[in-house]
DNA sequence: GTTCTGACA
DNA sequence: TGTCAGAA
């Protein structure tokens, strides 16, 4: 099903439509594409147009967000998702062992398990 | 009428 | 984050 994801990673939506679907205001919208949470396309007179992709990371992050995840966790997640998708691929490629992979994608797993807000003014942070 | 960027009582 | 200004 190709076609559909493909469908699913057209830009087309417009910001007050987003803004309807997520519930979301427009200043948090481009406050967590500035974080570089989600990406839009840019199309006629630099608006911003939102593919259905777009729509359910928003809707992700504000269920993160509700979870007590800050914006600088919820980064990390998708930057760790990235590695761990570019890990994955290289598995697919190169003679890893199904051990390797298990042991890649477990480290993800568990790196990504202690991403709270800060409520007490103890931070988390972790080296890359 | 809608969206964009930048700025802050 | 809200909101206002000035432009597109």
């Amino acid at each position: 099903m190709k076609e559909k994801e493909l469908r699913r990673s057209l830009a087309v939506l417009p910001m007050g439509t987003v803004m309807k679907l997520t519930s979301l205001t427009a200043r948090q919208i481009r406050y967590y594409e500035a974080q570089n949470l989600v990406s839009p396309e840019r199309s006629d007179g630099n608006r911003r147009l939102y593919s259905l992709n777009d729509v359910d990371r928003l809707l992700e992050i504000k269920d993160y967000l509700a979870d007590g995840v800050n914006v600088a966790g919820i980064k990390a997640i998708y930057d760790q998702q990235q590695r761990a998708a570019q890990a994955k691929q290289a598995a697919e490629k190169q003679p890893l062992t199904d051990e390797d992979v298990r042991r890649i994608l477990q480290d993800e797993f568990i790196r990504q398990s202690g991403f709270s807000q800060p409520a007490s003014g103890l931070h988390q942070q972790r080296p890359l």
